[in-house]
DNA sequence: TTCATATTCAACAGTTCAGTTGAATAAGGA
DNA sequence: TCCTTATTCAACTGAACTGTTGAATATGAA
């Protein structure tokens, strides 16, 4: 009955982790493509360090991933779990907008009769 | 430049708030119709006043509405919200998979060249 | 090897957060 | 009025989060 921990857990990193102005703007930029971690970090007023932790909350929660460039470790956005996030939102959005569709319905029909009494 | 502070301010209290799996669930709940704080609270191993304060968040996330009848006040889905995040998640998945056909089609290109030479 | 660059680790301070319990408030019902 | 139900407020605790600075590590260049 209960939703299975690990997804929920993945739920909650990667939710957790767009909930921050400078991790959003870190997944936006990288949306345009590839960057490394002094180029993420240069837009911000934050230490560079500061930056490479907000990054590594993004990496926990599979939002992205790295690879190596000599010294460089270029971050790469990771649509997937993006998508699982839409996906749970929408899913519950649609719950919702199908219930009331549902009781348009009975409204209008409920109308209807009304007027025919 | 910076992206203004009020729809960031929005989107962290959106984004934090379904960061918490507690309040997800009750999100998923009220996707099927209202419900008072005692309904709410009863799935969940915490006290009320935990749960209310859980939904004071989302209200304050501008993920619900309240209502009121008589003693109890009724919580409602705000799907507005919802759509904005998805669309704030979109967005960028967007531009990324718009990169990306970018890039497919330059490596066609290069490789078709290279079959040419 | 020595120096420079890129990145991470570690320890610390201040803030925020989720939970608890107990008291307060709001609205009805007997 | 008195009692019950529904909900919130307040004060407290412990955990988690973000930022800082300084030291450590990894890689490449001279």
């Amino acid at each position: 009955m209960a939703a299975s921990p690990p997804d929920d857990d993945r739920l909650d990193a990667a939710f957790a982790a767009l909930a921050d102005p400078v991790r959003r703007r870190i997944v936006a930029r990288l949306s345009t493509g590839p960057a490394t971690v002094n180029e993420l970090a240069e837009p911000f007023a934050i230490s560079i360090q500061a930056v490479s932790r907000h990054i590594q909350v993004l990496e926990h929660a599979g939002l992205v991933t790295r690879s190596r460039d000599a010294q460089r470790r270029p971050v790469h956005l990771a649509p997937t779990a993006l998508e699982a996030l839409t996906s749970w939102i929408d899913t519950y959005r649609l719950i919702h907008e199908q219930r009331f569709r549902a009781l348009d319905d009975i409204l209008a029909t409920s109308i209807h009769k009304e007027k025919e009494s």
